[in-house]
DNA sequence: GGTCAATGTGAATAGCTATGCAATATCGCG
DNA sequence: CGCGATATTGCATAGCTATTCACATTGACC
């Protein structure tokens, strides 16, 4: 029963094997598994040749107890459902591959920080990835105190101050302001928001940004709701703006195109009103779905690649100076895409004015 | 410049730290974070207050060191792009959060199940679930023989034979002959397929299993073409399932929701045919963007729920019987749900039969 | 009070690798 | 051939915790 002298595949084989079929020491098996460790050629090929035949692979637990280092990213979600975050995930776990790096998956559920972050300092992560944006900042803060490295994902730190994160997103704000110069340039008059999670730094962007737009043409928001960031809340939000009354929204900018979808469904089938002849839509994010034909939403790009890179970017830099624990807040810049969802500018009103 | 003697929050603190301030032995500070171990409440408090002065948590990796489990899942995916693996990533990770395990990404662009397999290992895991519809069963075995359990979620081995990989999905034969019978009762003459990655086991099953319906009901596959579980490449065999001929399908089963929406948004505003008057469509998984208003899918669940369960019920029998590594196969049985992309039975059509 | 069991505690060790240091081998060059 | 410089190697140790074993302490019970 106890499979003591077994020269099977049981991944029990350590360096010290490996060291004693090839006839050298252990430091030498180890060197040879490390990158730009001095070893001769003699004597890496016959480690190298001893290890594929007991099948031999560096336990990573023990080399990171001793390195400190262990080559994984936390990564903490919450937003799943918003088709954001999925492309997000492959784009950035891909990336991080890449150099040799791995994602340990966090998902925030119940919004209990300490529970979380205990088990993320746990597992002694080299760095840490915020990309839950209702995630309260204490957790945040806590794992900058334990010095290490956390970048904040499409969400900056609430209130300035004392905070030490570093964070990437896109431009929400000029993101907002464009979406409002679109709407208000091609003729639209009581322009409706939904918002999405009002705490989140994402929604007040792009509310500010589109409030500021609007400000710019002589416009105000002139009807507003909350979706949460959530489909059904959307829907919801919808019925109320467009219950019936004298005059109803000509246009909604709806906070992402995750709850955008949920607009427009809402408007074509339930309330049979027809975008964007009667209501124009725009989202934000511009996920791959916002590109399909029931939709083809005009919105705002969040431009994943050069966020991502962004990211990887930052966390690298945290690794290699050891300190340096400046905080920095990298806005990348996304463009407007137009596609059929807003009323283009009538003949008419251009004439008008 | 180099902290030394700085009693800050610095993670270094050890549980040597802790036995020292509490004044008592390193043992009983690690007995105190073992659930289940001797230690008398006096200490336990004396331990757990220093613990917390200090911002002490035990170090996962020299834990996992010697005891030889890792509390860490490894997941291995290759189409996010396909919405169910989303949800079963959530699910999956949410479940084994409760557990106290954690799930480690592994993201497999590149079908170098090599290199990947070589990843995993070094990491030790406590069980790996392959999701990655396209990978390489060698990968499988691979793990398989380093005596770590491995679930295929939503697969199953190729050929059976002396695969000891236990697996879990959802009745696809089951679910492709109740599509058949649907589209056959609801009077559909000319049926077509279009299929996901032809070598998947998903895919070869769910073929199947509608091959079997339709001829139950002495029809069979009309026309067929392949979309590789790619939204493009759907719209794409959409194109060429219905270029212009004397006659086109009536009804079109399509192996994955996801390539049933580029079907839909195909069929609609590019060839300009009306989902259902015109073609029928069907898809399979039960995503939920299936249930919004714009598709309003007709598609066989696959409940992600119990999928889920019995995924990390196997594993955790695996965890702990140290051996029985008995192939288990598990399938869970999914429904038909009927929604409005399915022309139903013509009053006419019924009359005649 | 004495014996036995049970319980809590500490010292020592295992688990696996990377690395500093000293020793040795190799090489280049005069 | 000799000498210094350099490349390679092995020894020993650190890194942090769980666990075995032996020991001490307590308590119960006769």
């Amino acid at each position: 029963m106890s499979s003591s002298a077994s020269p099977s595949v049981k991944s029990n084989v350590t360096s010290i094997d490996v060291a004693r079929l090839a006839e050298v020491s252990q430091s030498a098996v180890s060197r040879t598994f490390t990158p730009g460790a001095s070893v001769s050629e003699p004597t890496r090929r016959k480690v190298m040749e001893a290890a594929r035949k007991l099948g031999y692979r560096p336990n990573a637990h023990a080399r990171s107890l001793i390195t400190k280092r262990s080559r994984i990213i936390g990564l903490v979600l919450s937003q799943l459902g918003n088709l954001f975050y999925p492309a997000a995930l492959q784009q950035l776990a891909t990336r991080l591959q890449r150099d040799g790096y791995h994602v340990l998956l966090f998902i925030n559920d119940t919004p209990n920080a300490d529970e979380l972050v205990t088990e993320i300092l746990q597992y002694h992560v080299d760095g840490i990835v915020l990309a839950a944006t209702t995630l309260s900042s204490v957790l945040a803060q806590r794992c900058a105190d334990a010095a290490i490295p956390v970048v904040l994902f499409n969400r900056v730190m609430a209130s300035g101050g004392a905070s030490t994160v570093s964070s990437v997103r896109s431009d929400n704000v000029a993101g907002g302001r464009a979406v409002a110069r679109h709407l208000a340039d091609s003729g639209h008059q009581r322009v409706a928001f939904i918002a999405g999670n009002e705490e989140t730094s994402t929604n007040l962007e792009r509310e500010r940004g589109f409030r500021d737009g609007l400000a710019e043409r002589g416009l105000r928001i002139w009807a507003r709701d909350i979706g949460n960031y959530d489909f059904e809340q959307a829907c919801q939000a919808t019925r109320e703006l467009f219950k019936p009354r004298s005059e109803r929204p000509d246009a909604v900018f709806v906070a992402s195109d995750h709850m955008a979808f949920a607009v427009m469904d809402t408007l074509r089938f339930e309330l049979r009103l027809r975008v964007p002849e009667d209501v124009s839509v725009v989202g934000f994010d511009n996920v791959p779905q916002a590109a399909w034909a029931s939709y083809r939403l005009t919105t705002v790009e969040q431009p994943l690649q050069p966020m991502i890179e962004a990211t990887v970017g930052l966390l690298q830099k945290y690794l290699r100076d050891e300190l340096a624990p400046q905080s920095e807040n990298v806005v990348v810049p996304g463009q407007l895409i137009v596609r059929d969802s807003v009323r283009p500018l009538l003949a008419a009103a251009r004439r008008r004015k």
